[in-house]
DNA sequence: ATGGCCTGCAACGCAGGA
């Protein structure tokens, strides 16, 4: 099974980019952020078309999340329960026997803003959430734009980044807890390249001077990590014309 | 140098992203 994660920053400009990837890459399940649209515009047809089913949770102009599978996923949850939101950041689904968390984790703007505070708030209800989940549900995939990065090793300037919003110590804390959990950070139960990143901005050539960040992630519970073979940044869809600021990150698991 | 770039909305700039 090839499960993958994207934020394709508005999902109808990036449509095509998304329809070229699936068709290059197979992969099984795919797991999309920032879709930036209402339901009633989600190209629910052209991706059938492409061999895809989707269940999706979007919202005008903002957020907005899609898992897509060959065959159609079951029992979809969206938003965290018990945490009413109207921002469309959740969605949970099982595609045969695994069940796929697809996040789109706030950004938080910048430590002194009331966006951090929300979303260290959502953090700690994601936390509850997802030990729930790992009991209910021993093969569980978590995928998404987590807008933290992990450690020092996944920021391309760790001085001038040092304590700031995607790198600030309790973000790091929240991830570290979801490892406490269990899950595994499916990227680095392999060795990588150094200055592997997820994401880099759009301007001062930020791709092209590899001035990135690795904030997109898939976590696997124990049962999947060991079955785990590959995972990898697929950096080809960011070498496009109008590309998205993030790259796909993919896995490969037996069975 | 606190903006550069991109998206959506709807207006002729803004919010938001990271």
């Amino acid at each position: 099974m090839k499960i993958a994660t994207w934020n394709v920053n508005s999902l109808k400009v990036r449509l095509p980019h998304l329809l070229d990837w699936l068709d290059a890459d197979q992969p099984d399940v795919v797991c999309l952020q920032e879709l930036k649209m209402t339901d009633d515009t989600f190209p629910a047809a052209a991706l059938a078309e492409a061999g895809y089913q989707s269940v999706f949770s979007g919202q005008k102009t903002y957020n907005g999340v899609a898992i897509l599978s060959r065959t159609l996923a079951q029992d979809p949850v969206k938003d965290i329960p018990g945490f009413p939101d109207e921002q469309r950041r959740v969605l949970a689904a099982t595609v045969a026997d695994t069940r796929v968390i697809c996040l789109y984790i706030p950004n938080g703007q910048s430590l002194e803003s009331d966006k951090y505070q929300y979303k260290l708030r959502w953090l700690d209800a994601l936390q509850a959430w997802l030990k729930a989940e790992l009991a209910a549900h021993p093969r569980l995939a978590v995928l998404g734009d987590f807008n933290i990065a992990p450690e020092d090793r996944d920021v391309h300037d760790p001085a001038a980044w040092a304590g700031q919003v995607l790198c600030s110590e309790p973000e790091r804390a929240h991830f570290r807890q979801m490892l406490a959990h269990g899950l595994k950070d499916a990227f680095r139960l392999f060795d990588q390249e150094e200055k592997s990143y997820s994401w880099w901005d759009y301007r001062q050539g930020g791709f092209r001077r590899n001035l990135g960040l690795r904030i997109d992630h898939i976590l696997l519970s124990e049962a999947l990590a060991t079955r785990c073979r590959t995972c990898h940044i697929d950096k080809s869809p960011r070498k496009l014309e109008r590309p998205s600021d993030h790259a796909p990150v993919v896995a490969v698991i037996d069975g």
